[in-house]
DNA sequence: TGAACATATGAACAATTATTCATATAATGT
DNA sequence: ACATTATATGAATAATTGTTCATATGTTCA
């Protein structure tokens, strides 16, 4: 049998502080349309910072800028390829998030 | 045939920057700890703003902001009982997106 | 080595935001 | 009408955050 971690605070039943708290800091990833708009652009293929850029029309600082927050949430992932650094999503929560927020606001 | 509403953008393939700023400030009420402690403790049960605010251990008036703001994006409704107001999630998507936001988190 | 290109980074600034405090509104019971 | 209880609201404040600008780092090729 699975080993069940008991995530809950046992006075309100709840999942403790901790665990919302990594529940909101999480959505606040998605919670920026810069960033909702590179995780999107990153769901069919990988793309460089430049490609990104020109394509949200954004300076390439800007866009660098966000995707070290992404990466630091784990989000995205990168690898080099000469000058060039392609970014990647680095798991698929990531579009099925999204595809749940453009669900909710299509309803 | 159903009738295929066109959101996406002509020249980048993507959804109109309206869809995904929608997306981002839906994501925006996920983004604050107390909203989420709010959004899951009605999950179960509606609750007045007193019950939340002593499970949450917050003040009347922090609470009663936040209430404001989730009403504001249709996450959460509320109904009068005499002096008390009772405030209950408005959609079933709203568990859906902090179950997939825990399920993110714990996995 | 040096020029050119791709990306990263630090500081500064403006804008947004969550909470607090004081007070207002609304309903109830006497 | 008045005191009491429940909730809402406005202003103020501190903290966080996204973008810009200037510059640094790292890679390639001649």
């Amino acid at each position: 049998m699975a080993k069940k971690v008991n995530i809950n605070d046992k006075k309100t039943g709840m999942p403790k502080d901790e665990y919302l708290s990594d529940v909101a800091d999480l959505f606040k990833m998605f919670s920026d349309s810069t960033r909702v708009k590179i995780m999107f652009a990153l769901m069919d293929k990988e793309l460089c910072v430049m490609d990104i850029s020109s394509l949200l029309n954004m300076t390439q600082s800007a866009i660098s800028h966000q995707l070290k927050i992404l990466k630091s949430a784990n989000l995205v992932s990168n690898r080099r390829e000469g000058k060039t650094i392609y970014y990647m999503l680095s798991d698929d929560h990531v579009k099925s998030i999204i595809a749940q927020g453009l669900d909710h606001i299509l309803e």
